[in-house]
DNA sequence: ATCCAGGGTG
DNA sequence: CACCCTGGAT
């Protein structure tokens, strides 16, 4: 994923008028209108500090402008350059970032600052091109241009969520944003857009506009100077852009998960079939779980029904012994752990931790009939079970303590 | 309480 | 393409 380096072949929506008198719209709306006061902005002057501009860069891909100002200071003074940055313990990195979440992206500044400063120390300086920049971890195709528009007064083009929602309005974009065809008409257009001198400030403009005027609800049309050609605007759906796919409400689904445990303590824990969800990880056997309310059994949706069908073998095995075997509940305790709420593609999984004692006969029966069933367990305390793969599902059941 | 934005990564 | 994590909007 890089920018483009040449225009693709794009019928763009608007006339050449429109789109040759766009940037100097944005720069003189800028000028007069947009932001001058934000404390890592380079604009005002002729060196411009890279450093600055990529670290609010990278703590702004995650957060709005309000939020990242102190923790911007506060690094500032703590890591007042890159090398210092890069000879940080990561200990005080991760303090420094802590709040602003996303910790991933405080990792990848860390190792992008150790990146920076083998770049400066062969070269003699910060990397000067857009690809150079996309090489440093945790620095994407939009925050490359923008580091060299406006941390090194170089041409770069941004095309971050702002501007998208702003071209998308302005050219009446209506595809799917999130569609790679979609991204790369708005990329097109921004380039196209760009201009040559002042990349810099044409981007901050393009911020500033899509994070004061050109806002998700309520846009400030009266004042934007790009009201006059704005489609989105004559046909009066601005909120309609952009477009997004709907995610589609997801079905919730519910399941036991059932943890069996032997006199040793150890819980009973089944490889789950290659194909399928989690295939080849695994997880503690899985029971559909009638929905009740008091004693009164809700009506399941048909859904449901279709999804215990995917219980494996061996969960069919479990399920029905505990039936006939008549196991109930008896020791699950008063406080039993809630439901931990785990969603997929196209479902909400509801997953209910049962804790279930069964003494020795029983397990040894368990375990005859899963054996003979050519079913993959194992009995294991929940410490070496956690070195198993598990999903992220039954972390979680792990973590809320649904086995102590 | 619930939904959603935000850019990059593996 | 799921995931990361918090704050803001409703």
């Amino acid at each position: 994923m890089t920018q483009p380096t040449a225009l693709p072949n794009t019928a763009f929506t608007q006339p050449a008028e429109s789109l040759d008198s766009f940037a100097p719209r944005i720069l003189e709306w800028f000028e007069t209108h947009g932001r001058h006061d934000l404390p890592w902005q380079q604009h005002q002057t002729d060196t411009p500090n890279p450093y600055m501009v990529w670290l609010s860069e990278v703590m702004l891909q995650q957060t709005q402008v309000a939020t990242v100002l102190p923790y911007f200071a506060r690094f500032m003074e703590s890591f007042p350059t890159v090398q210092d940055l890069a000879a940080a313990d990561w200990d005080a990195v991760a303090e420094h970032w802590a709040g602003l979440g996303y910790y991933a992206r405080a990792r990848n500044l860390h190792k992008g600052a150790k990146q920076l400063v083998a770049v400066i120390n062969e070269t003699g300086n910060f990397p000067q091109t857009v690809d150079g920049w996309q090489a440093i971890a945790g620095v994407g195709p939009s925050t490359a241009g923008a580091i060299v528009a406006m941390g090194l007064h170089g041409y770069g083009v941004i095309c971050d969520g702002n501007v998208k929602r702003v071209l998308t309005r302005w050219a009446g974009i209506d595809g799917d944003i999130t569609k790679s065809a979609t991204d790369k008409v708005l990329w097109a257009l921004a380039t196209r857009l760009t201009p040559r001198a002042h990349s810099g400030r044409f981007a901050q403009g393009m911020m500033d506009m899509g994070a004061t005027l050109c806002i998700r609800r309520k846009p400030a049309c009266l004042l934007c100077p790009l009201q006059a050609d704005c489609i989105a605007h004559a046909q009066g759906r601005e909120t309609d852009y952009p477009v997004k796919a709907k995610k589609q409400a997801k079905p919730s689904k519910f399941s036991k998960a059932l943890l069996l445990q032997n006199p040793a303590g150890e819980l009973l824990w089944l490889q789950r079939p290659d194909n399928g969800i989690w295939g080849g990880l695994w997880s503690l056997p899985l029971a559909f779980e009638q929905k009740t309310q008091g004693k009164k059994v809700l009506s399941v949706a048909t859904e449901d029904k279709a999804f215990e069908a995917e219980y494996s073998t061996a969960e069919q095995i479990i399920d029905t012994w505990l039936k006939k075997n008549k196991v109930v509940d008896a020791n699950q305790p008063m406080d039993a752990p809630a439901a931990i709420k785990h969603s997929l593609t196209h479902f909400h999984w509801f997953l209910t931790p049962h804790i279930q004692r069964v003494d020795s006969k029983d397990a040894q029966a368990l375990s005859d009939m899963l054996k003979a069933a050519d079913v993959r367990f194992v009995w294991q305390t929940v410490d070496v079970a956690t070195a198993l793969s598990l999903p992220r599902a039954m972390v979680k059941i792990l973590d809320s303590g649904a086995a102590e």
